[in-house]
Parts: structure tokens; sequence; C-alpha cells
RNA sequence: GCGGGUGUGGCGUAAUUGGUAGCCGCGCCAGACUUAGGAUCUGGUGGUGAGAGCCGUGGGGGUUCGAGUCCCCCCACCCGCACCA
């Protein structure tokens, strides 16, 4: 019988539709284990090479896990809400609904001819109402919780009005956007509305006014993570700033659990390290310079020389990592944004400072970044006090300083920080030494041509932290400021807040309707909140997201919110709904969510660092906190699959002709390189004839080739239409089938690394499969399995396959496993080897990477279930011992001999037999040797 | 600038974790069967040398009987962050 891939694999797609045999069920008595791959955003693309790359790993890891006992989850479903599905509905009025439905059709139709283990019963798009209703339903409970710093945890809001009525904010320890400061009965006394506003202050998910990246041409913001280099991820559009009113989530109150929980899963040390880059822990003080209430012609007679109640005086908060170079501080700047220049400048300066303010504000993230090495910045004319050394420093406005990030005013120290050293030299501001490696080694900061930014040293010209090593003299400040009542020890983190409002149309809408100017929940019993039909697209001509033109869209005659929740709203607990899909109670039931847990293995691209795989597990640690799932991590093992790049391959064209001349010749002469269809390219030969008929520019081309062939150049480039290289993962399944497909993604290399794709060397899988096909058959083509008793030799093959496989798929090294499976294949064909004790378990082996081949042969094995099903072979150590090894022997680590000995040997025994053998005699050349190494089972080494 | 990673034949890669470097596959070379091959099968294939041998894992040094693997310095490339005080 022939290898017919084509009939093997469509006949067993089927079967498995039919008997819906990738079902998965909660058993309670068998262990589960949960495989999870990032889900897919459908674009209207197609799938290419690429993606599946992913998926055959976690497929391979499923099968693999199921046929050792457990009972393994393996979801799918799409990311579907988003940008693309929407710029498409704008250009053409096609529903985005429609072409969504279309894509996901197109997306499973590629993944099925893939043959994937997929349980399709659990599987739902994102923009299913079904699905998010729960969305919705987490943003109302985030809405109504408060995060609770003292025991690290949301709690309801409900507890805090609760509070508040008591206590005002009297001890007060919980995340919020500004510091507040009200008695009980303020609280009491006050109105609807501004119970409502203070309220807003510390909510989880809360609207309020923010710099914002604005992309004009998408008419959204977007969050920092969508934003690269200045221009949006998806389009490559510019952005701006702008002050806008959101809905943000306060992300950042979890910035010490996110970080912490990097701790407990087992992520790649890349992508921990990236998301703890991200969160930016920075420790430091927290410490307030009071404003010196004229200028330094009488600043003496003006300072108090005292502290207390400096936080009621007009004072800005600083934050510095660096507090033991207090001493060091000869200016302050402030942010453009901060709230007190325009109160703090001086009458002759405010036309400068006012400039300056504007032109800042106005510029775009693109102009800023292009010219962050440029120093720009102005002299408020007033200046503050540095409250340990009593000394005037002058206050500056600079874009330099971030409003976003800590308090937006910081103290500088130019001998010890670049940017301030940069800020010093250029204005000419004062740069004094206060740290320095050694006393000895104290030099003219004015010789400088760099600051000395290293945080150690000893501290100089720094009153009563002279001396001191800079760690300590940190701790000393920070206890200095903390008794005068003017700061304190305090972390920081880069983690900002995420921006959760989209003006956009295609997104879950908020379950959020305005009465009296405030924001106020729709009732969870009225959940899903229908994302409503609406006459185009487009903004509206007052600038209102497009959910503004649905008509009769209300509650209770009340305005409801307008945008839309980003793409991360319904990607950030798709897997707990995995567990539950179908349940019209709750995200996921306490049962099921206690079967499954959390994902044990989750697979996905690494650029989802510092988005996704942030919110999610902000997400879930909030549902964690509010008892809806039992594990604070969503994902406990993380595999991140590299990027398939392409292949590009190139002809040239001599300038000016229509001739094209072979690689190795084109130095002859003056040639552009071209971009040619890596489809019409077989081993960088190209196909000459479907060259000229590939473009009609090419058709009278000529060619200059070399021993008979065109040899075109390659280069690894990204994988795009422009570039000619895109696979297509169907053109390969319809070639070689869908089972060499697979094998060859996981042949390529390491799962984790980047590679490019290279469909040359498809073949020698496609051999490999063909070749195993042939192990079930005889000469004459007919399947042919003996019952005889197998040899010691080929149990010896097969147990170390079943070892080498095992330990392969436990480590995700699929591409040594296939390699293994291809030794195997070539050992016992050469063996001949037809012994159905043999070659049973090597079909379950097999049955993970390549199902559909292995599937034929397990039924013409004689069994009715399917291999899916089958256990996978325990490994025999006994089958693998040796009657004898051969050991290398080598003199002074040179080898030079090879020994036999019998397996049972130990060390100690063989070092006389070693010294007797006659061959070695002749090396030892009656020289004693110094020592003679044996290290079990490889070598044996004699020392002269 | 800071952080992380990678570097092995013409190419993708492997190396039992410190023990014979180059497994497996592509490509290439030779042969077999063929009217033919972008089919199939067999053998060869790191460099150099007639040869025993010598050289060889980005470069340099070190530890060790022994280093692709461990340590130090340098180089190249890739990824992430980037005025984060």
């Amino acid at each position: 019988m022939e290898y017919n891939f084509k009939e093997i694999e469509s006949k067993w797609q089927k079967k498995w539709k039919d008997s819906n045999i990738y079902k998965t069920d909660i058993i309670e008595n068998k262990q589960k284990f949960y495989v999870l791959d990032m889900f897919p955003y459908p674009s209207g693309a197609g799938l290419h090479v690429g993606h599946p790359l992913g998926y055959i790993a976690s497929d391979i890891y499923s099968r693999y896990k199921r046929q050792k006992g457990f009972n393994v989850l393996h979801p799918m479903g799409y990311d579907a809400f988003g940008l693309p599905a929407e710029q498409y509905a704008i250009q053409t009025g096609q529903h985005p609904a429609i072409t969504t439905d279309k894509n996901v059709n197109r997306y499973r139709e590629q993944l099925d001819k893939i043959g994937f283990s997929f349980d399709w019963n659990r599987s739902f798009k994102t923009c299913d109402p079904d699905y998010y209703k729960w969305t919705q339903w987490t943003f109302i409970q985030l809405f109504n919780s408060y995060y609770d710093n003292k025991n690290k945890k949301a709690r309801p809001i409900a507890e805090l009005e609760f509070y508040f009525a008591k206590n005002g904010t009297n001890d007060l320890d919980i995340a919020q956007t500004e510091p507040q400061s009200f008695t009980a009965n303020d609280w009491n006394s006050a109105s609807e509305k501004e119970k409502q506003e203070i309220l807003m202050n510390y909510r989880l998910a809360y609207l309020a006014d923010t710099w914002v990246n604005w992309c004009p041409e998408l008419g959204t913001v977007l969050a920092n993570d969508e934003v690269v280099n200045g221009l949006s991820v998806r389009g490559g559009f510019p952005v701006e700033r702008k002050l806008m009113k959101q809905w943000i989530l306060r992300v950042s109150a979890y910035a010490e659990r996110l970080l912490q929980g990097l701790n407990d899963v087992d992520w790649s040390d890349s992508i921990k390290e990236i998301q703890r880059n991200w969160i930016g822990r920075s420790e430091g003080a927290a410490i307030w310079f009071p404003l010196a209430k004229q200028g330094p012609s009488d600043w003496k007679d003006l300072y108090m020389g005292h502290f207390e109640g400096i936080k009621n005086e007009p004072a800005f908060e600083i934050f510095t990592t660096r507090p033991d170079t207090i001493f060091g501080v000869s200016f302050m700047v402030l942010c453009p944004e901060h709230e007190m220049i325009s109160s703090i400048t001086t009458p002759e300066h405010k036309e400068e400072v006012e400039n300056y303010v504007n032109w800042a504000k106005n510029r775009s993230e693109r102009e800023r970044q292009a010219e962050i090495k440029k120093v720009s910045g102005v002299f408020t004319g007033s200046f503050a006090i540095n409250p340990i050394t009593n000394e005037l420093i002058p206050i500056w406005v600079s874009d330099y300083v971030l409003s976003d990030y800590g308090t937006g005013a910081i103290m500088a120290v130019p001998a010890h920080d670049s940017r301030d050293f940069a800020f010093a030299r250029h204005f000419n501001l004062p740069i004094r030494q206060v740290v320095a490696p050694s006393l000895e080694e104290i030099s003219n900061p004015a010789d400088w041509n760099e600051s000395m930014d290293s945080k150690t040293g000893v501290c100089i010209n720094s009153g009563f932290i002279n001396g001191m090593d800079v760690k300590n003299a940190g701790k000393a400040v920070i206890e200095m400021v903390k008794e005068m009542g003017i700061g304190y020890g305090t972390i920081n983190y880069r983690l900002r807040d995420a921006i959760f409002s989209r003006q956009r149309y295609w997104g879950e809408p908020f379950p959020i309707y305005y009465k009296d100017g405030m924001p106020y929940p729709i009732p969870e019993n009225e959940l899903p909140v229908l994302l409503p039909e609406v006459d185009q697209f487009l903004p509206t001509e007052s600038g209102e997201p497009p959910l503004a033109r649905a008509k009769n869209w209300n509650y209770n005659g009340y305005t409801m919110e307008f945008s839309t929740m980003p793409g991360f709203a319904g990607s950030s607990a798709y897997y707990l709904r995995y567990m539950d899909p179908h349940n019209n109670d709750a995200l996921v039931s306490k049962e099921a969510n206690n079967y499954w847990q959390q994902v044990d293995l989750y697979v996905g691209g690494a650029e989802h660092g510092t988005g996704h795989l942030i919110y999610a597990r902000f997400w879930n640690k909030f549902l964690f906190d509010i008892g809806v799932c039992c594990k604070d991590e969503p994902f406990k093992k993380l595999i991140n699959q590299g990027m398939i790049q392409g292949r590009s391959n190139f002809v040239y064209r001599v300038v000016g002709s229509n001739k094209f001349v072979s690689l190795n010749l084109k130095n002859d002469y003056q040639t552009t390189p071209i971009h040619v269809d890596v489809n019409i390219v077989h081993n960088d030969i190209l196909d000459v004839d479907a060259f000229k008929n590939w473009m009609p520019d090419f058709k009278d081309a000529e060619f200059v080739l070399e021993n008979g062939h065109y040899i075109c150049g390659w280069e690894v480039e990204k994988m795009s239409k422009s570039k000619y290289n895109v696979q297509n993962p169907d053109d390969l399944v319809e070639k070689y089938g869908a089972d060499t497909l697979r094998m060859y993604e996981m042949f390529l290399g390491p799962i984790e690394m980047a590679k490019p794709w290279d469909t040359n060397g498809i073949e020698g899988v496609f051999r490999f499969i063909k070749k195993f096909w042939r192990l079930y058959f005889d000469e004459n083509g007919d399947f042919s399995i003996s019952d005889d008793e197998p040899t010691k030799q080929e149990l010896k093959i097969l147990h170390k396959t079943i070892k080498k496989i095992e330990d392969d798929n436990e480590r995700f090294s699929f591409n040594t496993a296939v390699s293994a499976f291809m030794i195997c294949t070539n050992e016992l064909l050469e063996a001949k080897c037809n012994k159905r004790s043999i070659l049973e378990p090597l079909c379950i082996l097999l049955s993970a990477y390549a199902p559909h081949i292995t599937e034929e042969l397990w039924s013409l094995l004689g069994f009715n279930e399917s291999v899916f099903n089958a256990t996978f072979p325990v490994y025999n150590e006994q089958f693998l011992q040796d009657d004898e090894y051969v050991y290398p022997v080598s003199f002074n680590g040179k080898m030079r001999l090879k020994m036999s000995f019998p397996a049972n040997f130990t060390p100690k025994d063989i070092e006389p037999e070693v010294l007797a053998n006659p061959d070695v005699l002749k090396w030892l050349d009656g020289k004693n040797p110094k020592k003679v190494i044996i290290v079990p089972k490889k070598i044996v080494n004699i020392v002269f």
C-alpha cells in the first residue's frame, strides 16, 4: 500500500471530528493538565507558517501528556475585537462581525488541516456576547473595588464608604490617584456627586483626566505598549500627547505583586527580566523641598530653620533614588505639566516659562523622542530650600522630567546624574561632587566629561554623612528626613496605570451609564450590554466615538459610555473561561476552576511580554482577590516560541537590461537585486520558466547561468507579501501532508529560538515519514507485522528511543526528538524489523508528532480505539545496558586507543586491567603514570 | 546608555550538562536503477596533508589530566527598555 497522505489525513480528520474525540471533561480522579496557546487574532491574511509553530509544539505536548495519563485541557479560540477589522469596516462599510466571522472560518479551516487536538467544544470569540458579558462583569468588579496596601489585596468599595463615614481618610493606606485628606464629617455631609468624585480616586477602574497617547489617524488613544518610537504599533501612525478623560485600570496598585509573582512562575529569564524592567521598581526617598519665599538676596532671613508643618507650606515633593547625594543638589527641575509652575513663576520669567510649557506640551511623542539628547528648559525665577543644607536652589522647568513618573519634580545632582549633568553644563549651573570612589580620589567636576553615576563610593562635602559609603548614607538621609517630618523612604514603579478607553467601535462596550455627570455600572443581571448597531463606524462630527451614533442606545434614559474597551480586555481572562465556557451564571464555576486551576503550559510569542502577559496577570490577581479563581498566577510555565523570519530569494538584474545574472557571476556586472517569489525557487535554483511567467516584465528575460543553473541569492528578512517570501501552510500540507509539515516545523530548530523559514529540507522529513510507513509494510507493499519475539538489539533501539522521546518531550526539545525518530527508523529498517512488539509502541511515540499516519497504522495494527488514547510506553533501563563498554583511552587528555570492558566492571577493577593491557603498556613505555582517571562508561585517561 | 540573549561545517542544527566536537537533516560529490529526473536507493562529505598526523566550536587569556561547555577580558549580531530621577 502506498503512503497516500491526502487520503489518510482527510479520512482521519473527518473521523476525529465526527466522533468528537478531543472533547474534554472534568474527570475527578484523574490528574489534569492545561495546555494553552495564545489565541490568534484572525486577520484577513490567514495563517502563515510562523503561526502554527507554537500550536504544533503545544499539540505535541498535549498529546504526549494525555498518553502519560493526564486529563489534558487544550482549547482554542479567537481574539476577535480590534482595530484591523474595524479599519476594514470603515473602508468598506462591511460590518466587522461579518469580516471577523469570515476570517475565523478561514483560520479554522487552516487549523483543521494540520490535525490539532483542540477541544473545539470550548471555543469562543472574544466578541461573542456570552463571553464579553464576563469581560464587562469583571470591569464592574474593578470599578467597585479599591486596593488595600496593608493587606495587599483588592477590597469592595462599599467597605471604603463605610470607613470614610467613620474615620474619613484617617490612617488610610490604599492605592489612590491623588492624595486626599478629609474627615468623617466632610464625607457625611458631602453630596452624592461629591462622594462619587471622592471614590473615583480609589477605584481600580477609574475615570480621570490624563495625558494620553492620542493617535489622530486611528482616532483613538493607545496604551504605552501599543506605541513604539512615537508610532502606533497597528498601522505605524504618529502619536500625540493629549489631555483626555479616560477610563484607567489601577495596574500600578499591583506592581509589587506582579514583580514578586515572577519568582513563582516557570518562565524564561529573558521574559521575566523584560517584565521586571517594565515594572521598574526603584527604591529611594520622597523628600519635600519648601519654596523659598523670596529670592537669594535675603533668603537667610526668611528661612525658618525648622521643618514642622512643611507639608502644608508650598513645597515640592521629589522622588530620588540617591538620597545620599542630597548635599550635591544645585537646582530643582519640574516637569512642564507640574501644577505649581504658574503659581511660583515670577513675573519677569512668566512669558518665557509659559512659552516653554506650551511648546513642551504640544510636542508630539515622536518629536520628543527624536530630540531626546537636546537640552531644553527655563528658569522660573523662584527658589526652593534644600531642607538638609538650608541652601537656596533655583527651580527650573524642563521636559526631561516626566510628569507621570515619581512626582514630576526632581532634585538635580549634576555631579552624579548624567541628565542633570548635561542640564547643568548647558545652563551653567554649579556642579558639586559629593561622592568619590574613595577619599583619595577627589577630582574637580569642572574637568569632568561626564557625571559619576556609579552608586558606589564614599560621601564627601556632605555634612553629617561625610565619609559614609553611599548605601549607608542613603539610609541615614532617609532617617533624617523622616525624623524631620519632611520625607520618607519609598518605592517607585515605572509601571503605569493602563488606559482602558478606546474611541472605537469594534470592542466591548462599557457597562456604564452617566447620571449627573458621574458614571454608574449597569446592574449585573442586565449584562451583557450588547454592542449597538451604528450606521457608520467613524467618529461623529463632534469627535465623539462611533458608539455615539447608536440610535436609542441608553440606560433608562441615561447616557451610556461611548468608548469601548481595548484589545487586552478580552484576552485577559479567556484562559479562565475555557475551563467553563458555557456557564451563564459565572465567568467560571468554582468546581471547574478548582479542577483546572491554572494554565500549566502557555505557549506564545515573546512580543506580548509587556502587554498581554502583564495585563492578564493583573486581571487574574484581581479575580483571585475577589475569589473568582484559586490561583494568583495564571500561567505556570511559559514557552515563547521564536519568531519565524522569512528567507527571501533574489535575482540580479543587469542594470539597464532585462538580463539576469546568476549569484556567483554577478560581480562581473553592475546589478540590482530583485526579490523573487520563493515558491519558484528550489534550493536557491531559480525555475527559469516559472520566473518568465511570474510577471509580465520578465517575460523576455535573459539569463546568465552557471553550470546550467540560475543560482539565487538569499537573505533573512521579515516575512511579508512585498518580499515574496511568505509560505502558506496550506500549500505545504497539500504537497507533503500535515504530518510532514508538523514534523518539519519542529525539526527546524529549538522552539524558543528565532529562525528563518526555509522550505529547503522539508523533503528530508517527508522521506522520513515515508520510511516510517515502509517499516510496517513488506517489499510487495503489503501490511506486514510479525508477532515474533524481538531481538535484544531491536529492544535496545526501541527503548533508547522511548527514553529519548520522553526526555525531549519533557524539555520541549522537539527538534532533537524528530532526529531521534529518524535514527530509530533508519536502524529498524536496516535490521529489517517488522515486529509488532517494537512497531506498536513506536507508533504511539510518533503519534503526538504525526497523528494522521500513526492513526492509520494503529488501525491497521488492529486497534479500534484511537492512538490518541493509547498509553505512552514505559522505558526499561535493562534493555539499554550493553554487555561491554568501549572506553576511549587517552594519554594526557589525547585520545590514543579504544578498549572494551565488560559492563559490570567498576572503575576500580578497570584500573589494573587498563595498566596491564599490552596496547597501553606500549604507550606507557616504562613510565609510571601519575594517575589513571576513569569516568565510568565514558573515558579512561592516563596522566604521566 | 541599561538589561537579556546568541555566536559550532556551504546551510538548519546536535553534543548524554566538564569526557572521542560535528548526531540528524538540507546541500554537495560519487555510484545503482532509469528514455528522463526537482523520483528512489547506496556510499562519501569540517579544514589541511600522499600519509601517520596536525589544526578546528567569534577573538584573546585562565582553571583542569581533559573546555563548545566553567572563570576573566574583548568583538559581532539579535531582542527588550530608553530622559523612569
